[in-house]
DNA sequence: GTCAATGATCGTGTATACAAGAAGTGCTAT
DNA sequence: ATAGCACTTCTTGTATACACGATCATTGAC
């Protein structure tokens, strides 16, 4: 709890809208959660004003804030950035590539594949996430580090839903291993286009997202 | 003046700080900005939170609001994932492409090549941005279009400033031709190509950019 | 003469009070 | 009994008040 309560409170409340605590659709009351939070209303209405700036929740004048459902077809939408983005990083990781980096890649890349090895879902969950930032870092593109970071945050609990479905895991840690071979090698196109497609929904995993987004 | 008057700040100091009428690293006072829009501070406040949030302005606690100063290598990273953002639009439209997105393709491009043909950089830097959303829209991606629209606001000084560089103009417009015709075409990666490498900037028109940021 | 410390002043952070609009409920009339 | 209208209540939107922290200036000491 920083010296900011607003600010607090704006990560607070993210991150339950992320982890699922509130619902898609449901209505946040200033005063309920000023409450439960123990302070007034104006840092409330600060969280809730960012939040609505990010496109998290959505603020209707006089009617209160509700979170936005994104919907299956938005959420594949954001997907489809997420993979262009993510290609974008792997091709500036490949082309610029140092020691640093490399390493944080390479350790993060063998934690994922202890956790794959052990078939541990969740674990494998926060592994994964390492691994993609560690990519990010490594493309040195501030501002492409941060849409990544952020856009990640907000499709973390799909690709959370993602990796229960079927032989993902397995699937996925392979393609890790092109993925840091391409980068490692320099070959920046190839990494790009494995990124995309690693991130990217296409086929019958669009039906899974959709399937699995149902479950909730 | 929507009725919400927090939104309606937000949107006039983003307007104040995009056209460079709050220079970069300039402080924004609450009590001035209150008293010149006529309102108390408490919808000042919210609107500079929600800027906070996208990144135009930084919060320090207790230390007021400065607009944030990209700097010629993070305005360079910026384009580079415009480029990326924008090749992805290509690549949609040229695949999904209908009869109103064609039209609105068209109608913009020859509006682009009137004021181009007429050297008028203000017309063409307005026209050049219709084009440019036109694309955004024909991808039929919602998300993805605002994205593009979110970061093109913030590059639009930026962008005006290149126009002025050298024989932009006439050099922009012919490769607005290939992109179309690559997108009628509907060969989505040839599209790609040519938006990524017509936005990105690359070789020396890096320094022309960082030439023109140094004149404001 | 310069540097440091202390106090004053200004501005931000939070709370609370007040106003205005929207939603829900109850009553009445058909 | 149902539909429409009015009233009440609850919640949001804006203003204001108060407290705490930061910055700046002034004074004193080395």
């Amino acid at each position: 709890m920083s010296e900011n309560v607003g600010r607090w409170l704006r990560d607070e409340i993210e991150n339950s809208i992320l982890s699922n605590e509130f619902s898609p659709g449901e209505r946040l009351d200033e005063m309920v959660l000023a409450t439960r939070f123990g302070v007034s209303r104006t840092p409330v209405r600060e969280a809730l004003m960012q939040l609505d700036a990010i496109g998290l929740i959505e603020i209707r004048p006089r009617r209160g804030a509700i979170v936005i459902d994104p919907g299956p077809h938005r959420v594949y939408e954001m997907f489809e950035v997420m993979a262009e983005l993510e290609g974008l990083a792997g091709s500036l990781a490949a082309r610029r590539l140092d020691k640093a980096s490399r390493e944080a890649i390479t350790a993060t890349h063998s934690r994922c594949e202890q956790s794959a090895a052990a078939g541990d879902s969740d674990a494998y969950y926060y592994d994964n996430e390492e691994f993609h930032k560690a990519i990010y870092a490594a493309g040195r593109s501030e501002f492409l580090e941060e849409q990544c970071v952020q856009l990640h945050r907000r499709l973390r609990p799909y690709r959370r839903l993602q990796l229960r479905v079927r032989n993902r895991l397995s699937t996925s840690f392979s393609e890790h291993c092109a993925i840091v071979d391409a980068i490692f090698a320099g070959d920046g196109d190839e990494a790009r286009r494995l990124l995309r497609t690693h991130v990217g929904i296409q086929g019958e995993r669009f039906s899974d997202l959709v399937a699995s987004m149902a479950l909730r």
